[in-house]
DNA sequence: GCCGTTTTCGGCCCGACTGTTTTCAGTCG
């Protein structure tokens, strides 16, 4: 059982007891757990008692839960639960306006178990009826509902930062002396966004009448004078808050979350006779103000080093700030090269010599052009002689463009694990990338001993895209990543974050894992145009959130000293 | 349910908006 299926029955079991209105704290406490063990980079099957014990906030209940989870399958106590209450009331949760509270007077009034017993009841006016709704809340749950599909899930990173940006541009316009920010989960730089928060700071009220008049907003969802909500065309929702000037630090900090990262920032403001909200950081007694103006005076005053809204997820930023031990983060101008590329000779859709340039123009000095072998005939894979022929034109360019250029592929791991070109053949090459593109659905056992075997052939260098997940499309590979990060580790083959917005694969928890255990690290654009050097900025997001710094990450390395490194030139 | 040199019991983050209400509960972030 994997770490995000153990999550999930216990942020089951949180839901569960919301509806039955226990005790929110124990709520809180299953739910932190469900996160807690959902991103735990080591696989908390492999862990006993006194090792699960160890992580923070995991207590002596919460230890056996899981351990009866891993060792059954499930728990007794998630039974009782679901006896109770069937789990197809948690799907009421999701509707927008819909609580805890509101589906267990449902269930208990009305029977209403799914989605479609609630629609039937607020269809026929049952739902107005009960005490404490209305005709306007009924109305309200038929909307959700219908909105239900169009809306549901989260968005691309990419995406959401897009919208973000066309938000922001708007508002300013009528705020020009504002300062607009988007915050929230974007600016931490999650894979997904659920939604976009953007903060104003020393901005009129009449902004709020800015985003009203905003032409994608579809539907007002609340409407007040520091908070309003809006539904824009296709479907994201966002959100505009606004405060005072001198708030602006504190407010940037609460608003950009995570909710456990500001949890526990509270309790140490607690903890030192101070109070912490969105408007400042106060002396609990006199209520004299300490901070505010700036995030980076909020988190001196709480005697932490400023901490990088990418690593503000609760797992060790703040120790690490507070031991002046933080990372010195990698940043998209730290990479010299790129190591995943596609040109015409496949499915990409510009020369040798048009990457190598636009290479140029993204600030790269190196440069590898790495496209398919035979088994993806559907992009016109490259055989031997094809692969030799298309290395050697790779070669008479090199240079080209100020450009140094390594002659590589692509190269398909079959379902064995055997590598798609004769040995000989990836010999005779600078660079060798193996990525999975068939058989997605193996299981567990087969795709690690798949990617392992690629792993031990001495002329892999990269493995690409170690999970081939899909963002909201597809999910990664059953595969024992700890595994194959120790025999990255243990052959020098390098771990690829490739920054494809659908990919981001390596994730960042899986990257944090990597660079705990020691494994090489690249990031790679898997770029098809000449136009797509943009998403090494992705790549470098997650690479962020991994706590990578530049010396983590290969293609940081000037030319030589990266060429020296890749695992086909080093000393054996 | 977790946690701890002030505590092994009694705390646990905080505020805005909406709808159904006549002073507040529920939801959301």
């Amino acid at each position: 059982m994997d770490n995000p299926a153990v999550g999930r029955i216990l942020r089951e079991i949180a839901d569960l007891l919301e509806i039955k209105h226990d005790n929110p704290f124990k709520i809180r406490a299953y739910r932190n757990a469900g996160d807690l063990v959902a991103n735990h980079p080591h696989a908390v099957a492999s862990l006993d008692a006194s090792g699960l014990r160890e992580i923070p906030g995991i207590g002596k209940d919460l230890a056996a839960r899981i351990l009866e989870i891993t060792e059954t399958g499930g728990c007794a106590y998630h039974r009782e639960l679901v006896a109770e209450f069937p789990p197809s009331v948690l799907d009421l949760l999701h509707l927008q306006g819909v609580g805890p509270k509101t589906v267990a007077t449902l269930y208990r009034e009305l029977h209403v178990r799914t989605l479609d017993d609630l629609e039937q009841a607020a269809v026929s006016g049952r739902v107005r009826a009960i005490r404490g709704m209305g005709a306007k809340k009924e109305a309200l749950i038929l909307k959700a509902l219908g909105e239900r599909k169009r809306y549901a899930g989260r968005h691309l990173l990419a995406r959401a930062d897009e919208a973000a940006l066309a938000l922001a541009a708007h508002l300013r316009q009528h705020a020009p002396g504002a300062d607009i920010t988007p915050v929230g989960s974007l600016r931490r730089g999650c894979e997904t966004c659920g939604d976009l928060d953007i903060l104003a700071a020393g901005a009129d009220q009449s902004l709020m009448e800015a985003l009203m008049a905003y032409a994608p907003v579809e539907r007002v969802l609340a409407h007040g004078e520091t908070k309003s909500s809006v539904l824009l065309a296709g479907g994201l929702q966002a959100d505009l808050r606004l405060v005072p000037s001198e708030s602006r630090g504190a407010a940037l900090q609460y608003f950009t979350g995570s909710k456990t990262h500001n949890i526990a920032l509270r309790d140490r403001a607690m903890s030192r006779g101070l109070k912490l909200n969105e408007y400042g950081l106060f002396r609990v007694e006199g209520d004299e103000r300490v901070a505010g103006e700036t995030e980076d005076e909020v988190y001196q005053a709480l005697g932490l080093d400023w901490i990088p809204p990418e690593l503000r997820e609760a797992r060790g930023e703040i120790e690490a700030a507070e031991a002046r031990r933080l990372p010195r983060l990698v940043e998209r101008d730290d990479l010299r090269g790129d190591l995943h590329t596609h040109t015409t000779e496949t499915d990409g859709k510009d020369s040798v010599a048009a990457m190598a340039e636009a290479a140029r123009g993204a600030g790269l000095e190196y440069l590898a052009i790495t496209d398919h072998t035979q088994s993806l005939a559907m992009a016109n894979g490259l055989d031997e002689p094809r692969a030799l022929a298309h290395a050697k034109a790779i070669r008479a360019l090199d240079g080209h463009g100020g450009v140094r250029l390594l002659a590589g592929v692509e190269c398909d791991i079959r379902p064995d694990g055997s590598l798609d070109l004769a040995d000989d053949c990836l010999a005779a090459l600078d660079v060798v990338v193996a990525s999975v593109h068939s058989a997605l659905n193996q299981d567990r056992q087969q795709m690690t001993e798949r990617l392992l075997r690629a792993l031990e052939h001495p002329h892999v260098d990269i493995l690409g895209h170690p999970t081939s997940r899909m963002l909201l499309r597809r999910e990664p590979s059953a595969v024992d990543i700890e595994a194959v990060v120790a025999a990255a580790v243990r052959y020098r083959v390098a771990l690829e974050i490739n920054s494809q917005v659908h990919r981001l694969d390596l994730s960042d928890i899986h990257a944090r894992l990597a660079r705990d255990l020691g494994a090489p690290i690249v990031i790679s654009s898997d770029a098809h145009s000449r136009d797509a050097f943009g998403v090494l900025r992705w790549g470098v997001v997650v690479a962020r959130r991994a706590w990578l710094e530049p010396r983590d990450v290969l293609n940081t390395r000037p030319f030589a000293e990266f060429k020296a490194a890749l695992r086909r030139n080093r000393a054996r």
